[in-house]
DNA sequence: GCTTGACATGCAACCGGTTGCATTAAATAG
DNA sequence: CTATTTAATGCAACCGGTTGCATGTCAAGC
């Protein structure tokens, strides 16, 4: 019934250099309360047996486990990645390990990872969380929780505002003459496409331009293709579509058709997350995520550390990324 | 000096229930030992108090956390997050917590990791580790560990063999008519490198084609805009890149310079990362990483169950995707 | 009716650390 | 030279469970 592997243990440590294990401990932790001489023959006794404190005793003794969790809806969806280890980092920097967990879109299985996480991790970040503002206030009251592209009162969170960029990106396509344009739409449920499309039609009001919005549960390559059809015949010259993937699909597709970008219609993309990887290059939304991962974590361990749950709402503005699928509109009035 | 949350504890479930704190534990881990009586008042008081078993200190007595951790090279590389949502999911099939590690492609940060992750998991899945064999078997002497692409005597390991792929990729280009190929290579200390750059020159003598080698030590869309220039100068018709992106980024370059694919030049990609989504669609060789994490983690918690450590040496083939970007020779020879 | 098990539960040690308080020795003060 | 601090270390309880062994109960066996 032996355990782990026979790593030596504290008691082992302080037999070899005859002191207690209360020392022991003192010189892993606090080393200024010890002198300097104990310190080192410590120190050496340890080096000596390979001794390293063992994580799960002390995080028993403490309740500090040096732990956090992240969980996203999709590890897979290209937003997520770069988000994901720039939290990562800033996780490390202060020797922090992270849990990684993946909803699949899924509030009960968010729930669930939540509740296996719990008992040992310091806190949480939820990106793009499913669960309901009522769950997410109930985990919050047992551990710190930030959230990120999710606004619920009360709980810290960090908020990518893409209605900047997207009212720029009006703005541009308004410059270049188009006066008919089409929101392309995304998840139902989400919180960031409510906020485009939101922005889309102020904007375009603001600017006196036409719009119609196509509804596309699915945001994803493939559906991009299909939907573009609909998208021409909607007689407008210009696209702002919910993601990346639904415009390069839609690129591909006008591509096929024989209709050329921009020279005949104009794409907008959201969220930056394929670079200049498309041809023609995409203009789009930029995405910050990087920016959130890193601020979501460096707001959590600063409330693990000062123990007080600040009411943060962090917004993160986007800007248009001009590249090259956008142009003068077709039949530009001059 | 209250450490986590006040949450009910072990004793205060047994006392509400008139039992002692053994009894409470059995309840939850072995009632079968018990009277159903028992165990159905004490599940009734672990209920009423919101009971749930502390994690850590369970790990601490029983040497078991349920957890393991999955250390990439790079998450943001998207041949990575799909494997690691399978592996994920099939860690949660088996209530087991996933660690994640980001070594930034550096041996030192890999080797941090493990050691900050050592002390609270059962097991590691290594994926493309860039640690030396001699460090790998060092850490496998520790906790068991599996390997994904990368090939370590005597240590589990899961190998995604590309040079199937590459040589159907060979075989094809020969069959439509090319006699001189590239292929553009990546990193150089990858396994996964070496074995595409072999599997090439192999396929490429046996079917007597001419091939060169251009290195291009970053393996991106950039640099595979950068190299494009002396792929073609090396009068080849084809080229089979590392990988996806590289291609990719080729596929740009060429549409620029205004050479067509695949009428004027023929471009394979490897590890279908991309799947339809370039223009045109990628014909490249299929990845597995999917299955391969899947492997990993059925493989690791087989090993944990059955403490028994085997030398499993696991190939999966890979097989050419032919899409568009592949076609006749420009000058083929009839 | 007494022995023998089988079964259910309790007791107490243990997992490997941390930490408040007591103790001791050395340093400073008076 | 004794009284008082101060610094270094030890003692033992505690974190919250798990588990080998002892104990007690009740029913079946002879």
């Amino acid at each position: 019934m032996k355990p782990g592997r026979n790593r030596p243990t504290i008691n082992q440590v302080a037999a070899a250099a005859g002191v207690t294990k209360s020392s022991v401990s003192r010189a892993f932790t606090r080393p200024e309360m010890l002198s300097a001489e104990t310190v080192r023959k410590i120190f050496a006794a340890a080096e000596q047996l390979g001794y390293v404190p063992n994580h799960t005793a002390r995080a028993l003794s403490t309740g500090r486990h040096g732990n956090i969790a992240l969980i996203v809806p999709d590890v897979a969806n290209p937003f997520f990645p770069p988000l994901i280890r720039a939290a990562q980092w800033e996780a490390d920097r202060s020797d922090y390990c992270v849990f990684l967990g993946n909803s699949d879109e899924k509030p009960e299985q968010e729930d669930k990872l939540i509740g296996r996480f719990g008992g040992q991790v310091e806190g949480f970040v939820l990106v793009s969380s499913r669960l309901s503002d009522a769950q997410i206030v109930e985990h919050a009251t047992r551990r710190p929780v930030v959230l990120i592209n999710r606004d619920v009162e009360g709980i810290p969170r960090i908020l990518i505002d893409s209605a900047t960029g997207v009212t720029e990106a009006v703005a541009h396509l308004a410059a270049l003459g188009h006066r008919k344009l089409v929101y392309v739409g995304g998840p139902h449920g989400s919180w960031s496409n409510k906020q485009r499309r939101g922005a889309v039609r102020r904007a375009a009001k603001e600017l006196g331009l036409e719009v119609s919005v196509i509804s596309n549960e699915f945001a994803a390559f493939e559906s991009g293709r299909r939907i573009t059809a609909s998208v021409l015949a909607t007689g407008a010259t210009a696209a702002i579509a919910f993601d990346d993937l639904t415009a390069q699909g839609m690129l591909a597709e006008l591509a096929d058709m024989g209709v050329s970008v921009p020279g005949e219609f104009a794409i907008v993309g959201c969220d930056d997350v394929l670079g200049a990887a498309t041809y023609p290059s995409l203009t789009t939304v930029s995405n910050r995520s990087v920016e959130a991962g890193k601020a979501a974590l460096t707001l959590l361990l600063d409330i693990l550390q000062n123990h007080a749950i600040r009411d943060v709402r962090y917004v993160l503005n986007t800007n248009l990324v001009i590249r090259k699928t956008t142009g003068p509109a077709k039949h530009a009035p001059r």
